[in-house]
Parts: structure tokens; sequence; C-alpha cells
DNA sequence: CGCGAGCTTGACGTTGTTCAACTAGAGTGG
DNA sequence: CCACTCTAGTTGAACAACGTCAAGCTCGCG
């Protein structure tokens, strides 16, 4: 079960968002006033597909997948620490269109809707850092679903590992910290096919592959194996 | 070309956005000079995907279809008349990730970016409305991509089909206004794809056909075909 | 040592695209 | 008014892409 807590000083917080500063000493009070600390463990759930939005989430240590259910996941994307998790669900529609799911041991701050809103209402520079955000999340899922509607498996897998490399580790070398399954999720193909073209790759020297670990040899393959989808 | 004009009255304009009167009448007088309306024929290109947003496009008339461009488009939604085609290329990344086409003769006002953005940060509720229309316009796009990447071609087009009736012409028996072509864009399959489940559908008396006029006969079966994808 | 979860590979059937041929209707120029 | 042409729509058949099923493998853990 998840480990909860209250955070001691929000302003003082090594993990705090970018912009908090942008809000005065009242206003950081009431978030950490209605701030919930809660430690997730690998693979536990953090919100579910379906359910309505009470609280806003800050991921403020580790990382974690956001992906849509069904017969098969899709996962849609990582989110690394210092983000905030779902944003366009406090202000837009509150039902939540997809789950989240930590990847690693992750910590995350829950912070009541209605404060978050109300204190957006009194601050115009918080606000619009907020908006930015929202605006930038919608905008990454474009590519994807471009990506995803029109690539063929070889382009698809190559933009994962591009993403993984480039987005989410920034280093050609990586464990990629999942499963194969969770791989072929963020692909958009069955299991199978993920690790018969990981093997391609292998054999044609365009990657390394050691258990979890891989090394990317020649990006400049992957790249067109992107582009030509 | 576009024929182009200005407005003589923001405030008075029947077209105008809903939430344009949380605005004082110096903040709708800079709108107002600033802005400039274009009337679009049905087929010309209202903005062009790889380009950089200068204005914030307000779709006063008409509708238009908001699109990815590659070797096949990608329809993700046609967006009617009340409505701003794309805010979150004027408050995030600057660059359009998509095109977007009149599917009919449609009026459009451009604002400045800058404009639109300084008076958001000169009110508070007006850029809470934006934000607000932020968050549901990607929320919308969840549906979409979860949609695509995992039904086959009978449950895609049953959503199309489905989109067309309720979302946009709201109505049983409508005029699709687009080419088969079109509707498989709106679905991702081919054309001859879309053609033959078309025929199908028809046959299985699901829904009567006539040129572009369609009706919907069983509407279950069609939101049955959806559910199981 | 045995068990189970994750990984790997091959064979096969299904789904969807592409190519090709044909039709109907709308617009054009003689 | 009639050929001519062009585009949208329609249908069939071949082929490629992809998922599923099944079998076996490996490694960590009790």
């Amino acid at each position: 079960m998840p480990k909860i807590s209250k955070p001691v000083s929000c302003v003082k917080c090594p993990y705090k968002w970018e912009y908090l500063n942008l809000l005065n000493d009242e206003d950081v009070n009431s978030i950490q006033n209605s701030c919930t600390i809660i430690h997730f463990k690998k693979g536990e759930t953090i919100c579910k597909q379906g359910t309505d939005a009470t609280h806003a989430l800050y991921l403020a240590k580790g990382m974690v997948k956001l992906y849509i259910e069904g017969k098969k996941n899709l996962i849609l994307k990582l989110i690394k620490a210092g983000e905030y998790i779902d944003l366009q669900t406090v202000f837009g529609e509150k039902t939540y269109k997809y789950s989240v799911a930590a990847m690693e041991d992750t910590m995350v701050c829950m912070i009541g809707s209605n404060i978050l809103k109300g204190l957006a209402l009194n601050n115009i520079e918080y606000l619009f850092e907020i908006t930015k955000a929202i605006s930038n999340s919608g905008n990454y899922i474009f590519k994807k679903i471009s990506d995803i509607s029109r690539k063929q498996l070889r382009g698809r897998l190559a933009d994962a590992l591009i993403y993984l490399s480039e987005e989410i580790y920034e280093s050609d070398s990586f464990d990629i910290g999942m499963t194969r399954k969770e791989l072929a999720e963020i692909s958009s193909m069955s299991m199978e096919n993920a690790v018969r073209i990981l093997s391609e790759f292998k054999n044609d020297k365009i990657i390394g592959i050691n258990g979890k670990k891989f090394k990317i040899l020649q990006k400049d393959i992957l790249m067109k194996l992107s582009d030509i989808g």
C-alpha cells in the first residue's frame, strides 16, 4: 500500500515545480496545507481511467507511465519527476481518460483540485504557466497519434527506442526499466513482434541488447527507419 | 484566394466566442483592432503543419477539418463554428502539429498571438476559459488515439459515423459533406476499405446511403460495432 | 532442484492495403 | 447536342503486414 505523509515545507522542497515561486507565501501555504505526499512502489496504480479527478497530481520523484487501458494497453508517454501528471483533467472534463502507474518507486504530491484551481484564479502568471504546460502536453500527443496510425512495426519500434534514448534517459546506453510487453505497449504492437524486431535490430548491429540494457549503435539508421515509417 | 476584411464590431458580432464578454471594452477593442477576417472557400488550407503560428484562429462561420499530413492524411477532428481552432499552438510550442482546411465556405478571425496572450495575462477569467478549452480539446484526442490504435476497420468506421451523427450534424440523417477518401481519413483506413464496409453496412440495413446522404437505421448495431472494436 | 515469469522463435491464419478494372456523373469544347 | 475527359465511387483478387498460438528457453528465487 502507498505510504502517506504531509509536506514539511513546499518552499524548501528540492522537488518542487519550477513555477511554484510565482506564488506568494500565503498561496504556497495553502498548497502545503492541502497537499498529501504519497509514495508508490513500482507497478502500483496512481490513477485509474474512468474515475473522476479530485486532486492534481504532481510527480516529485520517480517515473510513471500514462496509458490507455483496454483489451490491450497503449502507453502514451512516460513522465519524469518535476511535472504535473494530469493538469488537463483538473482544468477540463474531470474524468480521467487514461490510467497512470509507477514505473519505479515514485513520490507524488496530491493537491486538491479546487485548491489548485482557486489559487490559479488568484495568480495569473501561475495560471499562464499551467496553460503552457497543458498546451505542450497536448502537442506531444499529436506526434504520437500520427506515428502510431501511420508507421509500420519497424518505424514504430524505432520511434520508441529514440524516445527512450532522447527524451527519457538522455543517453545512447540505458536500462529500459520495463518489460518487453511494456515496450510493445509504447509502440502499439504485440509483444512477440516487439521481440522479433529487437532481434532483427540486434542482428543488424543497429542496437546492442543485454537483458534490459540497451545501447544504440547506429542512430542514423534508427532515424531513417522512423522516417520512412 | 481568401477574401480579407476587418471586423466592424466584435461586441455586436453574432458569431463571437461565448466568453468574449469576460473582457472589458478596452480589451475587446484591442482584439477588434488586431483582428483580420478571412473567408476561405471549401478546400482551401487555413494553416499548414510545420509552420509557426503567428495568430490565434477563431472559427466564426463554417466548418474545418484538422488533420495530420503525411503519405496518408489522418483527420483528427472536425471543428464547427464558435470555437478557436488552435489555442494550444498559441500558448504552447508555436509550430503547428497539424494542418487545417475548410470543409465548406468558412469565416475565420485571425488575432495576433501576442495580442491574445497579452490580454489573457490581463484578464484571468478569460485565461481560465481558454485553459478549459485547451484541456478539453486535448481530452478528445485521447479517445481518438485509443480508438484508432486498437479497433479494427468496422469499429473505426462505426466510430466515424457515430461521430458525424452525434457530434457534428446532430441528426440520424445527414449529408456527410466530404468524399469517401476523407471519411476513410477520419477512420484511418484506405479509401477502398471504407467503401467496402459502407456497402456491407448498407446491405445489412445498418445505414442507408444515397450518394453523400447517409441515414443511420440501426444505431444500436453501430454502437455495438464501436464497442467490440 | 523445481517453479514461474519473462523472453524468444517458428508456423499459421487473419486483417488490411494495394493494384487493377470498371462504372457513373459532371464538366468541357467542338 | 454529342463525344471526350476527369474525378469519385465501387468491386475483386493478390499480396503483405500483423497478431495469435504453441513450444521451448533462461534466469532468479524459494
